[in-house]
DNA sequence: CGGTCCGTTGACGGGAATCAAGGAAGGTGG
DNA sequence: CCACCTTCCTTGATTCCCGTCAACGGACCG
């Protein structure tokens, strides 16, 4: 897993609160340098992870959020059942943990899949911070909205019944994602397993590899292992949206 | 739409912020009785809404939370092509619109299904009560949270491939919120159409409409239209995980 | 009573899951 | 450094579930 991808990006490292996804949340609420200093020493608390790592399990007692400084997380469902689902990749700049705010426990788990750097936030901290900086709460409602919506559009992908959909949508979101990271958009490094992707999509590993295939053939990717070479991002586009085709309509009611 | 189901429940319609599905989330935080007054005649807004009215539209601007006193809505997603995706049915007590925080305006249109009485909290009001009512800003967050959760639980039913389990999990659930509601689990009568249904679970209604002819042939239900009794609850909750034989592994990394 | 939408059923075909096998990569221990 | 093993990824053959197309009865509404 720590293979042909970059060596550690030290100046991401390096990266506070100025310069975090989190700070979004926090500098349209009118929050001052002082504050901001404030809020920034709260999160000095981070750890580096290695790939396989766990930074919660599910049913882990909930005491902080996390956001990714650096590396990629998965977070993953398991069901009475023992089977696994998939519920999302998490980037730089993401954050992570947010399902454990409704019940005090976290309701999934999170696994490194490459080398990451972590960014904790203790709750109690967070509480004392809102307490006193007017307007945090309110960004703080925005990021668990935030991370909803991300979810609903988790569920709109999984609505796609054409494999090829889901699996151009999937790449078109995280191009888009790479382009926030101000990282090539069209030179993708999957730090994710096939199998994690099929899982993700909701369909088997064996048809991501083949869609893999039938994409490269088609002109659209060049796929070299875990490097995704984006050649036609038009087309990838029109992939997303009904497999080339008609319109599904959707109706309902 | 305004079928065979019950007339209106007068006594559900006089339920105040005591009974509401949303008081959970203020009790616990330690809200006195005066400030329990407070949040109630905030909350007196009220109106009533026939089957097919909109509560809000995608792209509307936010300036409420919504709870379900009576009835049932649907929320939907539309996409950029049209197509459309059934997020969830809501049921009294639960709340919608929460994906509104995160942009100032809604991600999903509230439909309603059946004659509903929706109590309306505007915004505004809920961030001065907030402001003085400590814990209440904890407990909406909690219900963010909560939503949040839903939605992932959604990604999970989505994610098992067989339709029957997707139908088996849509029920069970349903028949768990109505257990919370006091009703009869085992007498289901569905505000949703069958279109609903599929689109929601990302079938098409000619396979929503076979499973449920199964399922009848199975023993496991009476299907009449609207009316679904659950004869085998124990049944149904085994057609919940792997349709019958071997464990789904769903590996992942 | 005609129109429209909803729900069901049948026939058919396609797309994806399943089963099976083999190669490539990465990690470990000798 | 190589042998060995495990895991990952791909490809092929086959099966079958479910999407598509089509037709029809029933409910609801103007």
């Amino acid at each position: 897993m720590t293979q042909a991808s970059a060596p550690i990006d030290l100046s991401q490292l390096r990266r506070s609160c100025r310069a975090c996804g989190l700070l979004e949340l926090c500098l349209p609420a009118g929050i001052d340098q002082a504050e901001l200093e404030r809020l920034d020493s709260s999160v000095r608390d981070k750890r580096t992870l290695e790939s396989g790592g766990m930074l919660f399990r599910q049913g882990d007692p909930f005491h902080a959020l996390y956001v990714v400084r650096s590396g990629t997380l998965k977070t993953v469902v398991q069901d009475a059942d023992g089977a696994q689902q998939v519920l999302g990749f998490h980037l730089p700049g993401e954050i992570v943990g947010v399902d454990a705010l409704a019940h005090d426990a976290h309701q999934s788990s999170a696994e490194v899949l490459e080398r990451s750097s972590i960014c904790e936030l203790p709750y109690s901290r967070l509480e004392e911070l809102t307490a006193q900086i007017p307007g945090l709460q309110r960004q703080l409602l925005r990021i668990v909205s935030r991370e909803m919506v991300a979810e609903q559009s988790h569920v709109v992908t999984m609505g796609r019944q054409q494999a090829q959909e889901r699996l151009a949508i999937f790449l078109r979101s995280l191009s888009e994602r790479y382009g926030r990271l101000a990282r090539d958009t069209t030179h993708l490094i999957l730090p994710m397993s096939r199998y994690d992707i099929a899982n993700y999509l909701g369909v088997v590993v064996e048809t991501v590899s083949r869609l893999f295939t039938r994409m490269e053939d088609l002109g659209v990717l060049r796929v070299s292992r875990k490097v995704i070479h984006i050649l036609r991002p038009d087309l990838l586009g029109e992939m997303c949206g009904a497999g080339g085709a008609r319109e599904r309509a959707g109706r309902a009611s």
